[in-house]
DNA sequence: GTGAAAGCGCTAACAA
DNA sequence: TTGTTAGCGCTTTCAC
């Protein structure tokens, strides 16, 4: 793999490799016709600048990484087009992670990602991550750090988020209104701050509206269809049966659509089921899922734009901005009862 | 970002950078003693080698590259898992790159890739790519490369897919033997070869059996449920409805089982359904969605075992290989008349 | 066994 | 306006 490199040129045209650089980088005190021969040559050899020793001068990379748990998950997907579309305006190259909900992958993702030099991180935290020191470390450093919706609260940074009390709240008091009395809540993981929050918000609307509130009408899922059928599939079957269920995700929804249907359940009147994030599928399911809309691409703009931010004013603080996005509820057959 | 490296340790141990690099990495020739000095402080400093450094001096950066047209499909999502936990192995890196199905996406990402020194690339073309010389001349400079799914006959180089032909015509013959007459098959886009592939399959199915082939019983579609639910809407409401359907993906099936749905069609009595790929989503459906199941992870993984071999035998030739792999039916309810 | 020097590709003082 | 030199972090001859 022979490239063409600032020497070759130099070379061929009898000039310093600084000349031709100069000329590249179409600084202003080049004579105008050198200049014009080292474009013309640059051109036809088809040269490109060697970005890795761009990098190692500059301990720039001009690209972001971005963690998320799963790519396969397609409200990451749709965050990370988001990212993608700011980052790439910007001359920026965005590079995946997964951490598989995993530690020690999301552990090792932070190392690549610092000793890659690369300019900044935007993070959503996995399912099993309980230590936050690896994302410590990088921010004392001064590592420009954003998180986006499972953030990390001990740590002074910019971060994008939904308001999930009130998404919960809003989906809780659909059920309620469609005439819902034993609501049961399939929560995400218990230390995840979205599940908690979802869940609050779950409470208060019980709460305000005066319905039972039943510790075992809470259980948790991981966000995962396949745990989430099973676990249903318990809920569905117990004496004291709901009649509502909110499911903290859209994947842990389907999970309990599919139980619903398998046992010969009437979707929305025996039981009523509402998700949260409203995934490209979930409109397309039969009957077609009620969801907590979130602006996922929004969520991926917005991430980019504070973390560039941060990386075109390196040193200068700025005080964290947390913005906290609208969610929108999306009423469909699966928790419809009476029209609209 | 102030960061160790191997000056510090040389400084502080009032030693040569050489023989610190070379303590480090583990000659043979070093003092013992001098070699576990260096060892510790490295140890006690948190050194990690620059890989942009190392990455100047080999021209190799130990991340392999990878384009799909979009992680939101979880066929590719899955792949990509596969390819991760090969080269995770064997120490590689992944960097994911999306085309979105956009040819001048493509066409970036390559020369990103190439420009950015990764040692390979798996690749599975976009809808939109008709000219493949940004892959020919990557190809002819000698730069590793290896197709999966929608691959590139034109170049000679390693290959995995599936027996799309195979796999289409198992679809087609379980439809038949459901005791469908009229089978329509909503494509995927025309120029791409699985589809082609796919189209041939259920084409010689009919043949086989006896049964009508009428090419407008043919229609295509983007690999994408929204369009295909526009489409089967049209297909459903003629005048010579199909009793069957064989769509060329899930999520081109995806799409159909809600039009299906949406018009109040019995499944699989009054059309049966049947999709292609097999998605983690497809058996949550209702009813079920039956669909030819392809071995995505082993995709990933065989892809990329044939590309770092590639990598570690450079200027070797070795007879390109077009691994096929098996595809295996999965009846379920949407095309289930009877019992199994 | 260890050090000095060169070089991967490029840019940025500093000269001229 | 152009060339020379040094250096980003590291490895690797080549000396000693």
């Amino acid at each position: 793999m022979k490239t063409i490199t600032i020497k070759d040129i130099a070379r061929e045209l009898n000039l310093s490799t600084s000349t031709v650089s100069r000329a590249l980088r179409d600084s202003s005190e080049i004579g105008i016709e050198t200049k014009a021969r080292v474009l013309e040559l640059a051109q036809r050899l088809d040269y490109n600048p060697n970005p890795v020793a761009l990098s190692l001068l500059s301990s720039q990379s001009h690209d972001i990484g971005v963690i998320v748990p799963e790519i396969a998950n397609p409200f990451f997907a749709i965050v990370i087009a988001g990212i993608e579309d700011v980052a790439f305006a910007q001359g920026y190259h965005v590079v995946i992670y997964q951490s598989h909900e995993d530690y020690e992958r999301e552990v090792l993702n932070v190392k690549h990602i610092a000793n890659r030099r690369k300019d900044g991180l935007l993070v959503s935290i996995a399912t099993a991550t309980t230590d936050y020191s690896h994302f410590k470390n990088l921010h004392e450093r001064g590592f420009p750090i954003v998180f986006f919706d499972r953030i990390c609260e001990e740590i002074d940074t910019h971060k994008v988020l939904v308001d999930d009390f009130e998404g919960a709240y809003l989906a809780t008091e659909h059920l309620i209104k469609q005439g819902c009395d034993r609501i049961a809540h399939v929560s995400g993981p218990d230390h995840l701050l979205i599940s908690r929050r979802r869940l609050h918000g779950y409470r208060a609307a019980l709460l305000d509206y005066g319905k039972p509130i039943q510790d075992d009408w809470v259980v948790s899922s991981s966000y995962d269809a396949k745990n989430s059928l099973e676990i249903a599939r318990k809920l569905l079957t117990r004496p004291d049966r709901p009649d509502g269920i909110f499911a903290s995700s859209d994947n842990i929804a389907i999970g309990c659509h599919a139980a619903i249907i398998e046992m010969g359940l009437s979707m929305p009147d025996e039981i009523a089921l509402i998700g949260f994030s409203d995934l490209p599928i979930s409109a397309l399911l039969n009957p077609p899922l009620s969801s907590v809309a979130q602006p996922a691409f929004e969520m991926g703009r917005s991430a980019a734009e504070l973390l560039i931010n941060l990386i075109k004013n390196p040193g200068k603080y700025t005080t964290p901005i947390s913005n906290v996005l609208k969610t929108s509820l999306m009423a469909r057959k699966s928790s419809l009862r009476k029209p609209v």
